[in-house]
DNA sequence: GGTCTATTTGATACTCGGTATCATATGTGT
DNA sequence: ACACATATGATACCGAGTATCAAATAGACC
């Protein structure tokens, strides 16, 4: 999965530097969803030498090529996820923060249900199901 | 909706106070959606003196009643929007700000297959539509 | 209406996520 | 190995939101 960040990267025509090697395999070591500040926090424990600037850089970077989806968690606060670049969504469990993407399971109906009743085009979606992952469901 | 407002806030046991009742009309006089800074903007050009703290403290109680929403817009901004304190969903004008409401038009249907595929158990969902109102679709 | 007190207020300072700047370091095509 | 565009990290900055706290005030009681 590291190699699929760093194989977009190049397909985005950057640059295969360190820091971006390094912080992929972060973002591989990690599990369900982080934020910007548990990456740095990761590489500052390991003692790379790597900037906060740079955390969000590649962020950014992975987030345009789809690889990294952010999103809000229901406190207000924000999280990325490492993900496919296909169009989906996401469940997010509430306990652990595991993450799994769901695809199109009949959503198309419904924003076509809510246009119909509104007049509106509707050109975006985006849905978030939030909730417990099989394992934090029977282990409590 | 000053008033169902301000009913909410004596529902919640908290005190009528003179910049509670202004805000709230400020934000019966916004339309679609509007940031904290909107509404701190229109008090200081009326000369209200009115802080930043209680425009942040507003907005908690009033969320916490269902009578405004905190949104992402698709730029990661926050957004609040005005709404009826039940389960809906909210359709977002991407080009005017305008919003409105549409109830659960067959999303639970895809919750229940996003939960049997995953095995999670769905506890929360968010839907967030966003395109164009009949009026921006028409005039532009 | 006047008094009293818990609640609310606004000023200020702070935190936290994210961005701008810029001189230095480094990847990469040659 | 070179050259130069790109990326880096330090630092400063920004904007949304929160904590603190002394001063103001809503509203219950008389």
């Amino acid at each position: 999965m590291a190699e699929e960040m760093l194989d977009a990267l190049n397909r985005a025509g950057v640059r295969l530097t360190g820091p971006r090697r390094k912080l992929a395999a972060l973002i591989e070591r990690r599990e369900g969803h982080f934020t910007a500040a548990d990456l740095l926090k990761d590489a500052g424990q390991r003692r790379m030498g790597i900037g906060r600037a740079t955390v969000f850089r590649l962020l950014e970077l992975l987030s345009e090529q789809g690889l990294v989806e952010r999103i809000d968690l229901p406190d207000g606060t924000h999280a990325y996820i490492p993900c496919e670049p296909t169009h989906h969504h996401h469940l997010v469990c509430l306990n652990c923060g595991a993450t799994t993407d769901v695809d199109d399971c009949g959503i198309e109906a419904v924003t076509r249900e809510a246009a119909r009743r509104s007049g509106f085009k509707i050109e975006q979606h985006r849905l978030e199901l939030f909730g417990r992952c099989p394992d934090c469901r029977s282990t409590n």
